[in-house]
RNA sequence: GCGGGAGUGGCGGAACGGUAGACGCGUAAGCUUCAGGAGCUUAUGUCCGCAAGGACGUGAGGGUUCAAAUCCCUCCUUCCGCACCA
C-alpha cells in the first residue's frame, strides 16, 4: 500500500466549521410534513442549572445518536429541546447572590444552548420550550382552570409534607425516605389548606399500561406507588355520641371479631372531640409531640410503638362489645381514613401495641381450625374463622367478602378499594413558578381568574429574603386585585405551582411553542403525537412519568387530546455516579465536559459516553479510557483519507463489513451503543490490513455507521470524498445476509465437555461431516485413548462434543 | 422487612445453554520520531512447565444437562425502589 502523508485529525477546526455549516443550512430543522414517516423522539429536558455536565452528556449524546440513526433509517425525526426553567435553585441563587432568578436562568440557558451546539446535537431549536416564559406558563394556568371546572383541581385541608429549609410544601412523590427531594432536609407534617390535582381519580387507569413498551421496572414502581388494596370500609359507632362513628379501611374484614380496640392517627379530627376529660391532657401532649416529629422519626420502622388511651369507647358492631379508642402515631393520617380497627391477633403492629399496653389479643383466624388459648405472635396468614359468631368455620378467604356484605346489609360498611396514591399537591410557597390563577373575594369567595385575563404574570420586583412564606404575598401590587365576579377589592393566591406541572405537558408545546391561541397546535400535534420514543433518567420513574400520564388522561377527558398515553415507548438510561453520588450541580460534584471537548473534540466525548457500558446501567465517571475511543477516531480518519490501494476483492473483509452493518443496526435499535462501537472498532482494525475494493467499500460503510455517533468526523470525511450533500441525509447502510454470514467457522472439538481441538471448516457443514471431522482430529483421538465413544453431540457451525464411557 | 436488578482479568466491560474474557483502558517489549506527544507491532486470566502441553477459572455451596457466567435451589455481598399503607 502506498504511504502518503496524511493530514492530522484536528477535531476542533472540523467541528467549528460544520457547526456553522449546519446552522447555515438549517440541517437540524424538522418539517412537520415530509414524504417520510414522522417519528417523535423526545428526551427529558434539563433544568438550567448552569452547565451541561457529564451527567447530561450521558443522557443527551446517546439520545441524539439514536435520533440521528432513525433519520438515516428513513424517518422524519422530531428531536426538540428546551428548559425546565422554573424551580427553587434559581430562587436560592437570588437569595444568596442577589441575582434575579430570571437573569440567572437566562444566563444559564445561553451557556447550555452553546454546549448543546458544541455537542453536535441535531436539535430543532425553532421549537425550543422555556417553561418560565409567560407564553408557556399561561397554559399551566389555563390547564389549572380547566381542571378546576372539571373538579380535578381543588383546594383542601390535609396533613401535608413541609420542608422547613425550603419553606414550602412538597408532594408525596418529592419526599424521599422522609427527606426533601431537593435539599435532603427531614420533612414534617403540617395541616394546611392547599391546591391539589385529583390524580387519584385516575388511579385505576394509571395501573394499566396497555400498549406501552415501557421497562418492567418502571411499571412495577408505578404500580407499587399507586398501591391498590381491596377490602372494606367499616364503621364503629362511638359510645355516648349518637350519630358519631369511626370509619376505617381494612383489607381483612374477616378478622373483625378480633378487633379489640380502635386506633386513630394523632391528626384525626375525632381525637379532640371524643377524648374523655380525664384523658385530655395526656392526649393533647401526645398529639403535640407527634406533630413536632419529623417523618423520619415518626416512621422509623424499628421504633417502639407509642400511643395514648382517649378514654372513649366505640362499639364493635359485629361482636357487640365496647372497645377502647386509642391514639397512636403508627396509624397514618394520610392513608385510608386515618383510623384502624386493631386486630392484635392477626396484625404484627397491632400485636406489638396490644402487648405493650395490655390490650386483649383474641384469635379469630386459626390455621388448623382449632381455637388456641394464647398467641406468641400475630398470625397474619389465611385460615378458618373462629370465635366469629355466625361466621365461625368459614375460610378466611371467603370470610372477607361475606363480612363486607353483611356490613353492607346492616348499613355499617361496604366493600371498598383504597390506594396508597394521594392527590397531587401542587401549591408551593415559592416565587419562581407559575402563579395560581385564583382570586379570593370577601363577597364571592374563591373565584377563578377568567381565561381572557391570562397570563397572570409573575411580578419582577420581589424581595428575596429566604424567610417565611410565599414571596408573592409581600408584593402588594400583585396581591391586591379586583374580584373578577363582583369588581370589589380582592386578593390573589400567592402560591405558585409545583414545577412538575410545567414538565407534565411540555411535549405538546414543542410542536408549536409560539401558538398563542391554545396550549398546543392540534393540527401539528395530529402529525406527531403521541411520542414514539421517550428517553430519560430512571430517577423520574414515578414523579414526572406518573404526572405526565395523568395530565395526558385528564386533557383527553377535557377533549383536548385524542390518545390515552403520552409516550408509547420508554427507554431509561442509568445514572452517572461521581464521588459516590449522582452527578448534579446541587450536590457540588459536577464534572465538566468542556475540557474533554477542547482536548479531544465532541465526537470523541460522544463516543466515550456511549462506550462506558450498557446505557441502562449508568457508570462511575472515570475519563481514563477516553484515549481509546480517540485513537479509534484517529484510525477512522486515517482510513478515510488513505488510498485503499489495489488488490482483489477480499471475501473475509466483505464479510466483516456486512456483519458489522448487521451488528451495529441491531445494537442501535436496542440502544446497545457500547457493543455497536466495539463492533465498529473491530471493523476498523480489520480494514487497516485490507486493500482494494473491499477496503474502499468497507471504509465507506464504516463511516456511514459512525455518522450518528461521531457526526462531525463522518461529515468531514464525506465531504472530503467529494460526496454530494450531508452524510446525515444518507440512507443507513444495508447488509447482504449471505455476506454477513461467515464463509468459514471455527468448529470446537470437545471430549466429555473439555475443549481438545479447534478446526476451521466451511460454514454449513452437515452434522455427520462435522462429526467425522471431529473424530478424525489427532488431538481428539489422543484424548479418546482408552475410552469408547458413547455418542457425539453436534451443534452445527459451533462445536462437536464427543461423549465417552470407560472401555469395558 | 418487602419487591426488583447486579456480582466475570489490575480496570470498564463482551459472551442465542455450546471456544469465557470480544472491544477498550492499563502494563511490558520492540519499531518509528530531532524531541515532546502521537503512531505502529507483539504479548498480557491464574498456576505448573524450557517447551509441547496440561490443570484451574465467571461471589460461595449444591443441582439439572453431553455441555452452565447463562437454567433451578440455598446462602453471601452490593445497588435501586418501597418502607408501620391497616
Amino acid at each position: 500500500m502506498k504511504k502518503r502523508k496524511i493530514e492530522r485529525y484536528a477535531p476542533s477546526a472540523i467541528e467549528a466549521m460544520w457547526r456553522d455549516e449546519w446552522a447555515r443550512t438549517r440541517a437540524h430543522e424538522t418539517p412537520d410534513v415530509s414524504d417520510k414517516p414522522n417519528f417523535y423522539f423526545l428526551t427529558m429536558f434539563p433544568y438550567p442549572s448552569g452547565d451541561i455536565h457529564v451527567g447530561h452528556w450521558y443522557a443527551f449524546a446517546p439520545a441524539d445518536c439514536a435520533a440521528r440513526y432513525l433519520r438515516m433509517r428513513g424517518h422524519n425525526v422530531l428531536f426538540p429541546m428546551g428548559f425546565d426553567a422554573f424551580g427553587i435553585n434559581a430562587e436560592n441563587a437570588a437569595i444568596d447572590r442577589k441575582i434575579h432568578p430570571a437573569a440567572w436562568t437566562e444566563k444559564n440557558m445561553a451557556h447550555m444552548r452553546d454546549q448543546f451546539h458544541r455537542m453536535g446535537a441535531a436539535i430543532d431549536w425553532r421549537r425550543e420550550v422555556v417553561t418560565c416564559y409567560p407564553e408557556y406558563y399561561r397554559w399551566n394556568q389555563w390547564m389549572f382552570l380547566r381542571l378546576y371546572e372539571k373538579g380535578l383541581a381543588y383546594r383542601g385541608e390535609a396533613p401535608v409534607n413541609w420542608c422547613p429549609r425550603d419553606e414550602t410544601v412538597l408532594a408525596n412523590e418529592q419526599v424521599i425516605a422522609g427527606r426533601c427531594e431537593r435539599c435532603d432536609t427531614p420533612v414534617v407534617k403540617r395541616l394546611m389548606t392547599q391546591w391539589f390535582f385529583k390524580i387519584t381519580a385516575y388511579a385505576d387507569e394509571l395501573l394499566r399500561f396497555d400498549g406501552l413498551d415501557w421497562p418492567e421496572r418502571v411499571r412495577v414502581m408505578q404500580t407499587n406507588w399507586i398501591g391498590r388494596s381491596e377490602g372494606a370500609e367499616l364503621a364503629f359507632p362511638i359510645e355516648g355520641r349518637p350519630g358519631e362513628e369511626i370509619r376505617f379501611f381494612t383489607t381483612r374484614p374477616d378478622t373483625i371479631y378480633g378487633a379489640t380496640f380502635v386506633v386513630l392517627a394523632p391528626e384525626h379530627p375525632l381525637v379532640a372531640k371524643i377524648t374523655a376529660p380525664a384523658r385530655r391532657a395526656d392526649v393533647e401532649r401526645y398529639v403535640e409531640r407527634a406533630r413536632n416529629m419529623t417523618e423520619i422519626e415518626r416512621t422509623a420502622a424499628e421504633r417502639e410503638k407509642t400511643g395514648v388511651d382517649t378514654g372513649a369507647f366505640a362499639r364493635n358492631v359485629f361482636t357487640g362489645e365496647r372497645v377502647p379508642v386509642w391514639v397512636a402515631d403508627y396509624v397514618l393520617a394520610t392513608y385510608g381514613t386515618g383510623a384502624i380497627m386493631a386486630v392484635p391477633a392477626h396484625d404484627e403492629r397491632d400485636f406489638a401495641f396490644a402487648q405493650k399496653y395490655g390490650l386483649e389479643i383474641r384469635e379469630v383466624i386459626s390455621p388448623d381450625g382449632k381455637e388456641h388459648a394464647a398467641l406468641d405472635a400475630a398470625y397474619v396468614g389465611e385460615g378458618v374463622m373462629v370465635r366469629s359468631g355466625p361466621f365461625a368455620g368459614t375460610r378466611s378467604e371467603e370470610g372477607k367478602g361475606a363480612v363486607a356484605e353483611e356490613a353492607r346489609r346492616r348499613g355499617v360498611g361496604a366493600p371498598a378499594v383504597t390506594y396508597r396514591l394521594r392527590d397531587w399537591l401542587i401549591s408551593r410557597q415559592r416565587y419562581w413558578g407559575t402563579p395560581i390563577p385564583i382570586v379570593y373575594c370577601d363577597a364571592c369567595g374563591q373565584v377563578p381568574v377568567p381565561y381572557d385575563q391570562l397570563p397572570i404574570v409573575l411580578p419582577r420586583d420581589v424581595e428575596f429574603t429566604g424567610r417565611g412564606g410565599s414571596p408573592l404575598a409581600h408584593v402588594a401590587s400583585f396581591v391586591n386585585t379586583t374580584c373578577p365576579r363582583c369588581g370589589k377589592p380582592a386578593k390573589r393566591d400567592t402560591d405558585t405551582m409545583d414545577t412538575f406541572v410545567d414538565s407534565s405537558w411540555y411535549m405538546y408545546r414543542y410542536l408549536d411553542p409560539k401558538i398563542d391561541t391554545a396550549f398546543m397546535n392540534k393540527a401539528v400535534g395530529r402529525r406527531w403525537l403521541p411520542v414514539a420514543q421517550y428517553t430519560g433518567g430512571i430517577e423520574h420513574a414515578i414523579l414526572h412519568l406518573l404526572y405526565m400520564r395523568f395530565v395526558c388522561k385528564a386533557l383527553r377527558d377535557l377533549g383536548e387530546l385524542w390518545f390515552d398515553e403520552p409516550a408509547l415507548r420508554l427507554q431509561n438510561q442509568g445514572t452517572i455516579i461521581f464521588g459516590g453520588r449522582k452527578m448534579s450541580k446541587s450536590r457540588g460534584n459536577v464534572q465538566t465536559p468542556d475540557e474533554y471537548v477542547a482536548k479531544y473534540g465532541a465526537d470523541t466525548l460522544r463516543l466515550f459516553m456511549m462506550f462506558l457500558g450498557p446505557w441502562t446501567e449508568g457508570a462511575d465517571w472515570d475519563a481514563s479510557g477516553i484515549e481509546g475511543v480517540h485513537r479509534f477516531l484517529n484510525r477512522v480518519w486515517t482510513l478515510g483519507l488513505s488510498e485503499p490501494g489495489d488488490g482483489p476483492r477480499d471475501r473475509a473483509i466483505d464479510h466483516a463489513v456486512h456483519h458489522t452493518v448487521e451488528k451495529v443496526t441491531e445494537d442501535l435499535a436496542a440502544y446497545r451503543f457500547n457493543t455497536a462501537i466495539a463492533a465498529m472498532m473491530e471493523l476498523s482494525n480489520a480494514l487497516q490490513h485490507a486493500s482494494g475494493p473491499s477496503r474502499r467499500e468497507g471504509v465507506r460503510a464504516l463511516t456511514l455507521l459512525l455518522a450518528p455517533f461521531a457526526p462531525y468526523l463522518s461529515e468531514e470525511l464525506w465531504h472530503r470524498w467529494g460526496q454530494a450533500g450531508s452524510i446525515h441525509a444518507q440512507a443507513w447502510p444495508t447488509f447482504d445476509p449471505a455476506l454477513a454470514a461467515p464463509e468459514e467457522v471455527t468448529l470446537v472439538v470437545q471430549v466429555d465437555g473439555k475443549v481438545r481441538d479447534r478446526l476451521t471448516v466451511p460454514a454449513g457443514l452437515s452434522k455427520p461431516a462435522a462429526s467425522d471431522a471431529a473424530l478424525a482430529s489427532p488431538r481428539a483421538k489422543a484424548a479418546l485413548d482408552g475410552r469408547d465413544v458413547d455418542r457425539v453431540v453436534v451443534v452445527p457451525d459451533r462445536l462437536v462434543n464427543i461423549v465417552t464411557r470407560r472401555r469395558s
